[in-house]
DNA sequence: GCGACAG
DNA sequence: ATCTTGTCGC
């Protein structure tokens, strides 16, 4: 499936910057297949709160890396239904072009839903070069020795976080939206207040 | 054959 | 992802 739905992804400069991005997360409660998918739309400048959606939900499918979206997507995909702010881009938990196949989870909701979207992992699926200690400082991210993204790092002598285009985006836009959703912490404040939203609820 | 491996 | 106290660094 995602080797078929690859080659819809679209690698492209965004036509405007977004004047809001979404948050998208998902917690698991308890040992059954029991998660809460949460999504939050910001606005980009003020990073206000401005819509926020939880669904509970069940999966079946285990965690397999680089084939995570089969696990998480159906229930974020739930969730966006029911957002009533459509988002100008989805800043996902994870990978997008940074996958074995090229397709992670940014890239499998960015074409779903023919969003604009880009992914932002805490961690990278191979080794990687550090940047430079300062904020905004980069390296790219090499898979296989072709490029699918950037390390890049959100605060000064802390663990970069791994951005990568999922879809209608380009991975400038992508690091130049990060920073911005990034003003004082490591993870972008939508994947914060997703995050939050889902863990309480 | 064994360990690694987004969340 | 999740279970958890103190602790090192800015």
């Amino acid at each position: 499936m995602q080797e078929r739905l690859r080659p819809l992804v679209r690698l492209e400069a965004p036509v405007r910057p977004p004047k809001t991005a979404a948050g998208l997360d998902v917690a698991y409660v308890g040992d059954d297949g029991t998660l809460v998918a949460a999504v939050t739309v910001l606005d980009v400048a003020t990073l206000a709160v401005l819509d926020s959606v939880v669904v509970r939900a069940t999966t079946s499918f285990p965690y397999v890396p680089g084939l995570f979206a089969f696990r998480e997507a159906p229930a974020l995909l739930r969730a966006l239904e029911q957002v009533k702010v459509l988002p100008d881009v989805l800043v996902c938990d994870g990978q997008g072009l940074a996958h074995p196949r090229r397709f992670g989870l940014a890239c499998h909701l960015g074409v779903l839903t023919d969003l604009p979207s880009i992914g932002v992992g805490k961690n990278s699926l191979g080794p990687y070069d550090p940047p430079g200690s300062a904020r905004g400082e980069w390296t790219p991210l090499l898979l296989d020795g072709e490029v699918v993204g950037r390390t890049l790092r959100t605060r000064p002598n802390v663990k970069p976080v791994f951005v990568s285009v999922g879809h209608r985006s380009d991975i400038e836009a992508a690091c130049a939206l990060v920073l911005r959703l990034t003003p004082c912490h490591r993870l972008p404040e939508t994947t914060r207040t997703a995050d939050r939203l889902g863990r309480i609820s």
